[in-house]
DNA sequence: GGCCTGATGTCAGTTCCTGACATGAACCTT
DNA sequence: AAGGTTCATGTCAGGAACTGACATCAGGCC
């Protein structure tokens, strides 16, 4: 067995959703948060840059299997059907997680800093995608358009998803909001 | 005269923007600030929020002229063209404002903290004219998809503004943006 | 003249966040 | 097995962001 009990980083991810659970963010200090996981509020910032942060982890499965998807898709002229194949990837990564996913989003909700700081995650992931798109060849201003598109599918999809108390399938939630996009597009 | 000088607020702003362009926003502390403008820090603190806030006043021309075009906007079934007359107010804001625009994005670009505002910012925007759309009749998720799909090509259009040192008009660039997104999203 | 208003100042305190240094079990080397 | 190294954690001190409570005082009002 080690010195320390192990996993001190998800017992931090832990202690602090619970805590934010039950009293919401602005009234939980960092040393509350440490002392719940068993540690220190200087090794709480070991761990994560600040506050915030602890809820939006840089590693995380759904940023993993973004970045996976989003290499191995296949080469096409088309960037909305690259666009497409990385959001099903996103979509397998909230497969039954609908849970916890509410449970997490009105934390966030509740708070504007923590929205805020959800907002540039996501910015991060559409740049993400544009790059992706760019090493393919698509050119901008057409990278950037479609990459910002698939983000705004996914938070109509998203919010969407997490307001079914019965969800239907992210994934067909998603196809049908880019449907509706090349709609609103197309028509104007 | 009045007891103090007037216009507090404006020389607050000025007095932040000038700091943060010679030292950049970490390095220059909110008391700073009120004292080059001739105050005191608690007093910034009545005016803002908190220290990034001085560069995003809540009241400013942009959002007002963005609120009243949206207001003004006449009704059609079409929502894309209700965000291409707001954007057409929109441009018209930035008109003579191409240095300004590039010294406080310079500052914005430069710091986390402060990209991580204005994303919410254009958040906040989108959400603004996803409610103006659904109050005339726009369905969601139609409302939702053309009000983040406006604030993506304004995101584009603007980028490109500000990348060109001879700047075209912006209102050309987010009309051709516009265009390029009905190509992007309509032939996926 | 006296009272009220409202922007500002003063002060004390909490919390976030950081740098510098100390600790000690696990591991490695010889 | 002795001794040195590593590295996650602890301890401590301090700066800066932000807030609540109360004081001040010019100008306007009765």
């Amino acid at each position: 067995m080690g010195r320390w009990e192990p996993n001190a980083r998800g017992r931090l991810e832990e202690a602090a959703l619970a805590l934010f659970t039950e009293r919401g963010f602005e009234q939980v200090t960092v040393a509350e948060i440490a002392g719940r996981a068993g540690l220190t509020e200087r090794t709480f910032y070991r761990h994560f840059a600040d506050k915030r942060e602890v809820l939006f982890p840089d590693a995380n499965p759904l940023v993993t299997g973004f970045d996976k998807a989003l290499e191995e898709a296949p080469d096409t002229a088309e960037p909305m059907a690259t666009v497409s194949v990385v959001l099903d990837a996103v979509a397998a990564f909230f497969e039954g997680r609908h849970d916890y996913s509410r449970r997490r989003h009105a934390v966030v909700a509740a708070n504007a800093e923590l929205r805020e700081r959800e907002s540039i995650k996501l910015s991060t992931l559409a740049e993400s995608l544009a790059e992706g798109l760019r090493k393919r060849g698509v050119a901008e201003p057409a990278a950037s358009l479609a990459a910002e598109s698939g983000v705004a599918v996914f938070k109509v999809a998203h919010a969407q998803w997490l307001a079914e108390s019965e969800p239907r399938d992210l994934g067909v939630l998603m196809r049908e909001a880019l449907a509706a996009l090349r709609d609103v597009t197309g028509a104007g």
